[in-house]
Formats: structure tokens, sequence, C-alpha cells
DNA sequence: ATGAATGTTAGCTA
DNA sequence: ATAGCTAACATTCA
């Protein structure tokens, strides 16, 4: 579920817990969480949690550092001690923190395609990542060079692909790669060599004032996401093409296409975007 | 009821 | 370097 904007609107929640003193962890049987080790955790607290992407590092006072991924169906719930009453019904929890104060942190992630894992250093995955739609310093020049390619050959990818792209742009996905072509008036099946520069700033601005939208509105939720608190977002409502094939465009009246596109749905008004 | 859809990414193949 | 496909999995919808 959840894209840049909704990671970091999770991030913002889940500092509510910093500083809060681990009494136990629980991992699920689940051979992914096999490797973790409550005992590392236990007594300690945390530190610090920072975004990259879609994804979190979050630092221990300890020295541990944990890389979490949300997945497709990642959430963290922060549950107060008034409300745990032991028998609250989580959907596939993976991880269970149990702080001393009586507070409870929960990762629930029906798909198990989330990651919860102790590293040493910055993986790849990170390290190699594009601008960040989600910082104030994105690298439009970066932007730019990652969309070209480093390669002698001009990319032969559609815009719309590239989009999903973390090393050519950190955070954008499925949902805000049709929203921002839109108010960049791209077609998603345009080859990205066929963009001018002039256009690939155009839509790096929408893709970061889409971001920006998403996250004031508190994220997306089109069934599982939710903030740490419990609330859903409100973005969904926002959409201009995700999820309307059929309905009219609301800049020109021509309906909504949905088409497949690298094995997953791009939305767009053909009339609007070429 | 069976198959297809869902917000992601890593790994393999050419 | 690049592009395309598949798997990892549970749930919901047609």
């Amino acid at each position: 579920m959840p894209e840049g904007p909704e990671v970091e609107v999770v991030r913002r929640g889940l500092l509510a817990a910093k500083g809060k003193k681990i009494e136990t962890v629980e991992f699920a049987n689940h051979k992914k969480y096999h490797n973790l080790n409550p005992d590392g955790f236990v007594g300690s607290s945390i530190r610090e949690i920072e975004r990259f992407g879609k994804y979190m590092i979050w630092f221990f006072h300890n020295g541990i550092m944990v890389l979490n991924h949300l997945g497709m169906t990642g959430i963290w719930k922060l549950i107060s001690k008034e409300k745990w009453n032991g028998k609250l019904s989580l959907r596939h929890p993976k991880v269970i923190f149990k702080f001393v104060d009586g507070d409870w942190l929960v990762f629930e992630d029906t798909r198990i395609f989330g990651k919860f894992e102790i590293i040493n250093e910055l993986p790849k995955a990170i390290t190699k990542l594009g601008p960040d739609i989600l910082k104030e310093d994105f690298d439009y020049t970066e932007f730019l060079k990652r969309v070209r390619g480093n390669g002698r050959r001009p990319r032969k990818q559609e815009i719309g692909n590239l989009l999903l792209d973390q090393t050519v742009v950190a955070g954008c996905g499925n949902i805000y790669k049709s929203e921002s072509l839109f108010l960049a008036k791209i077609n998603p099946f345009k080859k990205a060599h066929q963009l001018e520069d002039e256009d690939l700033i155009n839509l790096a601005n929408c893709l970061i004032s889409v971001a920006k939208d998403a996250l004031e509105n508190g994220g997306s939720t089109l069934r599982d996401f939710s903030s740490v608190e419990g609330y859903s977002g409100l973005m969904q409502n926002e959409f201009k093409v995700y999820g309307r094939e059929g309905e009219p465009c609301e800049a020109c009246g021509t309906e909504i296409e949905k088409r497949k596109q690298g094995g997953r749905s791009t939305f767009f008004c053909p009339n609007c975007q070429y």
C-alpha cells in the first residue's frame, strides 16, 4: 500500500515511541523473522527513525539498526496501555513491542512483503536510491541524469515504468505515478527518451507537488493503510485518475482509461496526456 | 468457485 | 547498463 508519503506519515507517528524503554518483543513465527533475537532489543529504546524513499531505518540507543519496509500491507499501530485489553484483533502481527510504560507498538503485515531486519550498514537498495520526492533538496539534475541513464543508448522504457524505478526517483509508487503524470500532462506510455529536459523538470515538480499534497492529506487509504494513531488517509478523495477508469476527466470530460503497463495498472486521460 | 485484482521489491534472465 | 518477467503472500472482488 504505502508509497513515500504514506511511509513519512508512519515515520512521524512512530516518533511518539521514541525513548520508550522496551520490556519485551515478540516476532511472528515466520521464516522472515526467524533471525531476529528479542534479547537484542529488550532494555533499549528507539533513538531515531529516518526515511529513505519507502524505506525506514530505525536507530536504537544500544546501536542496533533496523531496516523497515512496509511492503504492500505493512502498518504500525501504537496502542496505549489503556486501549490494550490483551485481545485487540491484530491482523497478521509480525512484530510486537511492549514498553515498560505499558504501551504497545505492533507491526501488522498481511501479505508479508514487508521487512524488519537488523542491518550493520545502509543496504545497497538505499544507497542506490534516486532523488527523493519528499526531501527539500530534490536534485533535479540528478533526476535528469538518471532518467537519461548512464549507458550509451537512450532509455527505451516508458516513463510510467521508469517512475516506479526507485533508483531513478525515490518515493513514487503506482498511485502517485498516475496522478503525477496526469498533472504533468504526460502520457505514461511515452518513451522516456522522447521527453525534453523541460518536460522532465515539469514532471519532477508534479511528483513533488503530488507527494506533498498526499502527505498533507495523511496519505491514501484504499484498503489497509492507516497511520500509527489508527487514522485513514484522505488523499484518495483527491485522485484525478487513479481508480477512476470510465469517469470523465475533470479537465476535458474524456473518459479516464485504465491500461496494463509493466504488469500493473496505469490510469490516464488519453486526451490531456500526450 | 475459480481467476484476477491489490499500494512493493528483489532476483533472475536475456 | 537495461528491460522484462516472476515470485514472495493474503485477501477481496467479479
